[in-house]
RNA sequence: GCGCGCUUAGCUCAGUGGUAGAGCAUUACCUUCACACGGUAGGGGUCGCAGGUUCAAGUCCUGCAGCGCGCACCA
C-alpha cells in the first residue's frame, strides 16, 4: 500500500477507472438476468451538441440513480445515445458548405445527406465522449441514433399506422412558418417575444360613401397588399352601417379601382375598444384572419414569399423587399398618398421561431398534421398516478396540455430525417415503406424530430430488452421538453406497447448564471464543463451541481459551487490518507467491550445519515442527500469522531488502537459507498487503495465499488450488540458540547487554541476512566484532572453541562473586570431564555392542551437554563466577593 | 387575461405546527505530526406585508404586494 499524495489529484484517477469500468463491462445490462430490473433512457442529446452544464446537472442525475440501483442489486440499464436533430444539424452542415461556396441545392438531396452522415460521424460522437468523461454509467454498447436503419424503420411503421388509423391528415392550413429555416414549425416550437413596436394608423375611403373614412390600426403595413376585407364588430354602432359596403385598399395603388375593392364584413372577435375598432383582414397571413377569410369567402392574397420577402401581388415598389424593409416602404407609402395618419410607439407579444430567433411568419402551406393517439390513457395515467411527476405540480402543467391539445403539425421542409412515407402518382396517394413502383415520386417532406423521439423509450430496445426492461423506471429531463417530448412519449408507449414509457419522471431546473439569468453563447456566461472537469474534476463538478440544485428551483451556477466540491473531495481523500497512515488495514471485528461514547456515537450518527440518506433519495431530493452526506462526513465524521478517535490511535493500548481502527474501516467503507453514486471516480479509488475491495465481506463490499452494496440500516442486533442507543449517543454529544464551551471560555479569556492548558473536570456523576482520553485531547488540555471535590480559586472561567462543569484554572494574575463582563453578558443571555420558557409555561392553555412530550420538553429546558443561570451567578457572587 | 411557483442571515438556499438552520461571505484566533482545498470560536434573521385559525405559525387559511415561469392573446 503505497502512501497516497497531499492532495488529491483527479485527472490521472478518472482516466484510469474510467478506463478499469468500460474494460470490465461494468454497466453492461444483461436482459437475460434474474435480478429485477432497473432502467433509465437518457434524453438524447442533439448529435450537433456539446456539454453544457444543463447536460452536467441531467446526466449526473441519472447516473446517481442508476448506480444506487446497480449497488442496490438492480440489472440495470440506463441506454446512451443522441437524436439527429433535423434542423440544426442541417443548419450546421449548410454551414460548412457554404464556407466552400456551395448550397444544399448544388448537391441535390442525396449528396447533401451523404455530407450529413459525413459530419455525423465526424463529429456526432463528441458529446457521447464528454458524457463518459463525467463518469456517465452508461451501457454504452447500447447507444442509440434516431437515424439509426433499425430505429428509422420504426418511425416508418408508426407513421403508416397512425396514417391507417385515420390520424394522420394532410391539410392546407395556417401554419408557424420560420422564414430561416425555411420550414413548417410545430406550436411547440414558437415562443413569445414582447417586442418594442409601432402601430401605424392609416385610413380607408368607403367606396359607396365617396368622402367617408375608416381609420384602420395595424402593426404590419407590408400586409395591406394582402388584404381582402375589413371587418367591425357588428354590435359597434359606429360602424355597423358599414358592414356589406367596401373599402379601397390604398394598396398597392396603380392597380384598377374594382381591384382594389375589399368588402367590409362583420366579426364578433372584433373589440370596440382596441386600435380603432375596425380590422383589416389578410387571410393569407394571419390566423385568425384566416378564419374570418374562410367564414366570408374573402380572397386569399398571398404577398409574402417563403423566405419572408414580398413578392409582385404586393406591389412593384414593395417587390423583393425583405418584410421588414417593406413595412418601412409601405408607410412612405401610405404618406405619400396621405392615407397615413399617424404612429405610435406600440409593445406586444410576437411568435418567434425558437431555433432561429426570428419572428415566425403565418403563412398558409400544405403539411401532414396528427391527431394525437391514447390522449385519454395518458391523461388518465397521470390522474391516477401510475405516472408521477417530481416535483408533482408538473402535472398539473402536463394536464393543462393535454385539455387544449391541438394536432401536431409534423412535417418539415427539410431534406435530413425521417422522409414522409407518402408516395403520389398523379391523383393518387399511397402510404407504405417502399415505393410502390414506377412513376410514383415520394413525398419531399420529412418528419419532425419529435415524431421520432417519441418513441425512443422502446424504439430504442430491441424485444428481448423490451421485456426486461421496459416500461422504464424513470425519465430525468428538462421542464423545457415536457410538451415537446415527454407528452408526446406518454401518449405513443400506450398506442405502442399498451404500457407507460416510465413510471416517474423527474423535472430538473434550469441552469442560470449565478445572476439568474439563462446561459446563452451570446452572454457568453456559459463555462464549458470540459474545463471546470480539467480544473476541478469531473467528481467536484458533479457534486457542486447536485449540492446546489434543489427539487422544483432553477440551479443558479456559480464556480464556487465545484471549488465546494473539490475542497470535499480534498477532505475525503485527506481522511482516507489520515487512515493509511495508521497502519494496515485489519480484516478485524469491532469487539463491544472495547467501544468508548466516540465510538458509539459515531456508528449513531452513521446510522441516521444512512436512514436520512435513503428516505431522501426515495424522493428524488437528491440536494438533500448531498447535504446529509456533507454533515455526517465532514461535520460529525471529521469534526468529531476522527479527532476524538486520535486519543485511542496515539496511545499505546494496541487493543483499543485496533478496536478504533475497526470502527474507522466501518464506518470509511460504508460511507464510500454511500458517496459513490455521486463521486463514481475518488471513491472507486480510495476503495482499491484502502484495500476495502479485498479486506470488506461479501455484504459490504466486492472487487469494485461500483457492485458493492447499497448501505442499508444498521440492523436493530447490531445496534443491540455495540451498545449504539440514546443513553450513549447523549452521553457523547454531551461531551462535545462541553468541549465547544471549553473552546469558547478559551477565546473570551484570550488562550490560544494550541496552547495546552490546566483543565478540571467535575463530573456531577460517575465518570468511566476510559472517557478522558479524548476528552482531554479535544480540550487540548494538560493536565486533565477529573475531582470530583474540587474547589476552584476565585474567579476562574467555568462553564456547566448535564455533565458536571469543568474549569478553566488560569495561571497567574486573572482579568476580574473581563469576567464579570463575560459572566454579565452570559447572565443576559440566559434570561432571555428562561423568560421565553416560562411565558410558555405560565399559560395555562398550554399547559392544558399542548401534548405531554412538548410539556416535559419545555419544562426541562426550563430547568436547564435555570441551573446554567445558577451556576453563572453563583460565580458571579464569588467574584464580587 | 388564466394557471403555477417563489419571497427566511450580506449571497444562494434548506426548513409539512413545538428552542430559526446549512454552505459561501464576514470577524477573531491557530501555519498543532490527514487536510490552509485546513482547524477553532463568534457575529449576523421583527422568516415580503396585513388579517385569521391554534395553547403554539417561517410552517395552515384569506387578502395584498413584488419577482419568476407556463399557456392564451387584440389587429
Amino acid at each position: 500500500m503505497a502512501e497516497i499524495p497531499k492532495a488529491y489529484e483527479p485527472q490521472e484517477v478518472e482516466k484510469h477507472w474510467n478506463q478499469y469500468w468500460l474494460n470490465n463491462s461494468c454497466f453492461r445490462a444483461n436482459p437475460d438476468s434474474a435480478k429485477p430490473a432497473y432502467s433509465i433512457v437518457i434524453p438524447p442529446p442533439n448529435v450537433t451538441g456539446i456539454l453544457h452544464l444543463g447536460h452536467v446537472l441531467n446526466n449526473t442525475l441519472q447516473d446517481v440513480l442508476a448506480r444506487i440501483a446497480g449497488m442496490k442489486g438492480f440489472e440495470t440499464l440506463w441506454l446512451p445515445g443522441t437524436d439527429h436533430a433535423g434542423i440544426a444539424t442541417q443548419v450546421v452542415v449548410e454551414k460548412t458548405l457554404r464556407a466552400e461556396g456551395l448550397t444544399k441545392h448544388d448537391l441535390g438531396r442525396e449528396k447533401f445527406i451523404e455530407r450529413v452522415w459525413e459530419w455525423k460521424e465526424k463529429h456526432g460522437g463528441i458529446i457521447i465522449e464528454q458524457l463518459k468523461k463525467l463518469g456517465c454509467s452508461c451501457d454504452w454498447a447500447r447507444e442509440r441514433f434516431t437515424m439509426d436503419a433499425e430505429y428509422s424503420r420504426s418511425v416508418t411503421e408508426t407513421f403508416i399506422d397512425l396514417y391507417n388509423k385515420g390520424l394522420i391528415y394532410r391539410g392546407k392550413r395556417m401554419v408557424n412558418w420560420c422564414p430561416v429555416s425555411m420550414t413548417a414549425l410545430s406550436d411547440e416550437e414558437v415562443s413569445m417575444k414582447t417586442l418594442a413596436d409601432t402601430m401605424y394608423y392609416f385610413k380607408v375611403e368607403i367606396a359607396e360613401n365617396p368622402g367617408t373614412f375608416l381609420t384602420i390600426a395595424t402593426t404590419r403595413p407590408e400586409t395591406i397588399p394582402g388584404d381582402s376585407g375589413i371587418a367591425v364588430n357588428p354590435k359597434d354602432k359606429r360602424y355597423a352601417e358599414f358592414i356589406g359596403k367596401h373599402a379601397i385598399r390604398p394598396l398597392p395603388h396603380k392597380l384598377p379601382p374594382e381591384e382594389k375593392l375589399i368588402p367590409i364584413v362583420p366579426a364578433e372577435h372584433v373589440e370596440f375598444e382596441f386600435g380603432t375598432g375596425v380590422l383589416k383582414v389578410t387571410p393569407a397571413h394571419d390566423k385568425t384572419d384566416f378564419e374570418i377569410g374562410k367564414q366570408h369567402g374573402l380572397d386569399f392574397i398571398e404577398v409574402i414569399n417563403a423566405n419572408a420577402t414580398m413578392n409582385r401581388r404586393a406591389g412593384k415598389d414593395l417587390e423583393n423587399l425583405d418584410r421588414d424593409q417593406a413595412r418601412v416602404c409601405a408607410w412612405d407609402l401610405l404618406e405619400k398618398l396621405g392615407a397615413a395618419v399617424k404612429k405610435e410607439p406600440y409593445e406586444h407579444n410576437v411568435g418567434f421561431s425558437e431555433r432561429a430567433d426570428v419572428p415566425v411568419e403565418p403563412r398558409l402551406s400544405e403539411q401532414w398534421f396528427l391527431k394525437y393517439p391514447s390522449q385519454d390513457k395518458a391523461r388518465q395515467a397521470v390522474v391516477n398516478g401510475d405516472i408521477r411527476f417530481y416535483p408533482d405540480r408538473w402535472a398539473k402543467v402536463f394536464n393543462h396540455w393535454m385539455e387544449n391539445i391541438q394536432d401536431w403539425c409534423i412535417s418539415r421542409q427539410l431534406w435530413w430525417g425521417h422522409r414522409i412515407p407518402i408516395w403520389y402518382r398523379d391523383d393518387e396517394i399511397r402510404c407504405q415503406a417502399e415505393s410502390p413502383g414506377d412513376g410514383w415520386t415520394q413525398d419531399p417532406d420529412v418528419l419532425d424530430t419529435w415524431f421520432s423521439s417519441w418513441l425512443w423509450p422502446f424504439a430504442t430496445m430491441d424485444e428481448q430488452t423490451q421485456r426486461k426492461f421496459y416500461p422504464t423506471s424513470v425519465l430525468v429531463t428538462a421542464p423545457e421538453i415536457l410538451f415537446f417530448w415527454v407528452a408526446r412519449m406518454i401518449m405513443a408507449g400506450f398506442e405502442y406497447t399498451g404500457e407507460k414509457p416510465f413510471s416517474h419522471v423527474y423535472l430538473t431546473g434550469i441552469v442560470r448564471d449565478k445572476l439568474g439569468r439563462k446561459m446563452s453563447k451570446s452572454l457568453g456566461n456559459s463555462p464549458d464543463p470540459l474545463d471546470l472537469i480539467d480544473k476541478y474534476g469531473a467528481d467536484a463538478l458533479r457534486f457542486g451541481v447536485m449540492r446546489s440544485a434543489p427539487l422544483g428551483q432553477d440551479v443558479l451556477f456559480d464556480e464556487q459551487h465545484v471549488e465546494l466540491g473539490r475542497n470535499f473531495c480534498n477532505k475525503l481523500w485527506n481522511v482516507c490518507r489520515f487512515r493509511q497512515l495508521q497502519g494496515e488495514t485489519v480484516k478485524s471485528q469491532i469487539n463491544p467491550d472495547l467501544l468508548t461514547s466516540d465510538d458509539k456515537w459515531i456508528l449513531a450518527r452513521l446510522d441516521a445519515a444512512i436512514a436520512e440518506l435513503n428516505t431522501a433519495l426515495n424522493e428524488y431530493r437528491f440536494t438533500e442527500s448531498t447535504h446529509i452526506l456533507y454533515r455526517f462526513f465532514w461535520s460529525e465524521y471529521c469534526d468529531w469522531y476522527v479527532e476524538a478517535a486520535k486519543s485511542a490511535l496515539y496511545n499505546d493500548d494496541q487493543d483499543r488502537k485496533h478496536n478504533t481502527l475497526a470502527v474507522i474501516d466501518f464506518i470509511l467503507s460504508t460511507t464510500l459507498r454511500l458517496f459513490h453514486p455521486f463521486l463514481p471516480f475518488i471513491t472507486e479509488e480510495l476503495w482499491q487503495d484502502m484495500g476495502y475491495n479485498k479486506s470488506c465481506d461479501k455484504d459490504r463490499g466486492d472487487e469494485s465499488i461500483v457492485t458493492a452494496p447499497w448501505p442499508e440500516w444498521i440492523s436493530a442486533e447490531f445496534k443491540t450488540r455495540f451498545g449504539i442507543d440514546r443513553t450513549n449517543h447523549d452521553f457523547a454529544a454531551q461531551k462535545y458540547e462541553l468541549v465547544t464551551q471549553a473552546r469558547n471560555l478559551r477565546r473570551e479569556t484570550n488562550i490560544p487554541s494550541n496552547k495546552k492548558i490546566r483543565f478540571v473536570f467535575k463530573p456531577r456523576a460517575h465518570w468511566p476512566q476510559e472517557e478522558s482520553a479524548s476528552f482531554k485531547l479535544l480540550l487540548n488540555a494538560e493536565p486533565l484532572e477529573i475531582n470530583p471535590e474540587f474547589n476552584p480559586p476565585k474567579g476562574t472561567p467555568t462553564t456547566l453541562s448535564p455533565l458536571g462543569e469543568l474549569y478553566m484554572p488560569l495561571e497567574g494574575v486573572i482579568d476580574v473586570e473581563a469576567e464579570k463582563a463575560r459572566l454579565t453578558k452570559e447572565i443576559e443571555k440566559i434570561k432571555t431564555e428562561i423568560s421565553k420558557v416560562e411565558q410558555r409555561l405560565a399559560n395555562p392553555a398550554f399547559m392544558e392542551k399542548a401534548p405531554a412530550h412538548v410539556r416535559e420538553e419545555n419544562l426541562k429546558r426550563k430547568t436547564d437554563w435555570q441551573s446554567k443561570l445558577d451556576h453563572a451567578q453563583s460565580v458571579m457572587n464569588h467574584l464580587c466577593e
